[in-house]
DNA sequence: AGGAAATGGTTTGAAGTCAGACCCTTGACG
DNA sequence: CGTCAAGGGTCTGACTTCAAACCATTTCCT
């Protein structure tokens, strides 16, 4: 699988295999089941608060009201959810706090890291591009007043955040929130991917005090390069955050530092 | 849009949009033709190349040979490929170049353009970070020989391309080669998305030769800087190389370079 | 010449998914 | 107190996709 003799343009089957990529993951109903727990589980449907009405709900999602309904009935008999009828009624998270078995929920999420290795692997990497890209955008950007408030709230409430959970579910906010300040929808969406699995890998390790506080200077110094405009720093400094992430995951996940597989059977 | 009242923790409407992306976008032919016929625009499958059997393909691309049969049938009926029966028959790309009606073309490109406006500019958005990006991971990785050898070619091929269809095809070559090099499989597919839509762009305005000249020496140093693994050169100059084309799109096809909308509605 | 092998071509029945219409329950409001 | 609106619950028929088996054609090898 050497280069292609130069001039004659053979077919690449390198190429071909890194094109030629799956059509379509998975099933809709376990795609949406998941997409709904992750959420329930970042916190963007809190403790208590009510989710959209199926109708509405499964068109954002794109699947069927039939598809979606199952969906929400696997998230009931886990016990995720309860659901009422007539009006005003609806689904509401009841998420009994799952305390007690902190353990048991690593080991759940260290196994599905396991599974999909590769890939998160991959995360590491594109988020390396993404992210920063994205905070070198949000920082040549004119920002309105309101937004550069946002901004600062938001860096804010990670800082203050009460605990592990509730620090994760506040940092993912920050990192959206300056994804969208690049104006980006595509960015915005791929920093959105990045973070669900970049949240995935966080669960499946024990998170110290340490990291957290040396995390957030990170992003102190990320949104005060934004506010003042210096792209290169914003983008620097956001790399060097990405870096020290994905150092903290490889090592507790035994991923292998050295990029992946030299061999051209990867490609 | 100001950030959530801190400690309230309450559903957010916003993120909710963001992370409960389409379960599963669009069915598997189209999917699988749009693939295909991406594949062989980009000269991944060149002029006269034969695909793989039906059932290898089907499953790299991990669709039912019933379906990948439907999608190789559209191609066929679209001129783009033709298929013989029997040992050593298969599926070969005809892609009879479409010459002649050159301007028909490039009128239909413009209209194309036109209807997507806004996803084309965000394309050369986010072009400004995946490839940069990828370039400078190339750039860092240690290449095998084999590798090198290949992106040598690769550019030599580009510069010495025939006509501009040829110069088209060997540039998206080189763009895709340099993203495979780094080594991650989602920014790969991310640069591919990107060319193809960049080429949807280029074929609905007329390219200059003094453009070509100049986005080959450009080609020339990211190579050289990749090769060399100065990784922050080889950003910089592919930024430089992205910004040109960008300037050059926007100023033809009427895009304000200004930022898309401000105001909060975006997401 | 004849069989084996590799490839595209075809058929079948099951499973998943969908859109849409319709029903049932319950709270809001006149 | 009755009606309406907003939600969940159910049913149906069609479409898509799948896996697996089998057929047809060509070429290679002995």
């Amino acid at each position: 699988m050497t280069a292609a003799p130069a001039g004659s343009t053979p077919t690449d089957d390198e190429l071909a295999g890194v094109l030629l990529q799956p059509v379509r993951g998975t099933n809709a109903f376990e795609a949406t089941v998941e997409q709904l727990a992750r959420a329930i589980r970042l916190g963007v449907f809190a403790d208590g608060a009510m989710l959209p009405p199926e109708r509405e709900l499964a068109s954002t999602m794109n699947v069927s009201r039939t598809t979606l309904r199952e969906a929400i009935a696997a998230l009931r008999q886990a016990g995720l959810v309860s659901t009422h009828r007539g009006r005003r009624g609806g689904t509401v998270v009841t998420q009994r706090s799952v305390s007690g078995d902190e353990d048991d929920h690593r080991a759940v999420a260290q196994r599905l890291v396991e599974a999909h290795r590769d890939a998160y692997r991959d995360t590491l990497v594109i988020r390396r591009v993404v992210e920063p890209g994205a905070a070198y955008l949000a920082a040549e950007r004119e920002l309105t007043q309101a937004q550069r408030d946002g901004l600062v709230s938001t860096l804010t409430s990670v800082s203050t955040a009460a605990d592990r959970v509730a620090h994760r579910q506040a940092d993912g906010r920050l990192h959206l929130t300056i994804a969208k300040l690049s104006g980006s929808p595509r960015l915005v969406s791929a920093v959105a991917d990045v973070q669900r699995e970049l949240s995935d890998m966080l669960s499946a390790i024990p998170v110290l005090a340490v990291n957290i506080a040396h995390s957030n200077a990170e992003h102190r110094q990320v949104v005060d390069a934004i506010l003042r405009g210096d792209a290169d720093r914003a983008r620097t400094v956001m790399e060097t955050h990405c870096d020290a992430t994905a150092a903290l995951l490889r090592g507790l996940l035994g991923m292998p530092h050295t990029s992946p597989r030299r061999d051209d059977t990867l490609l």
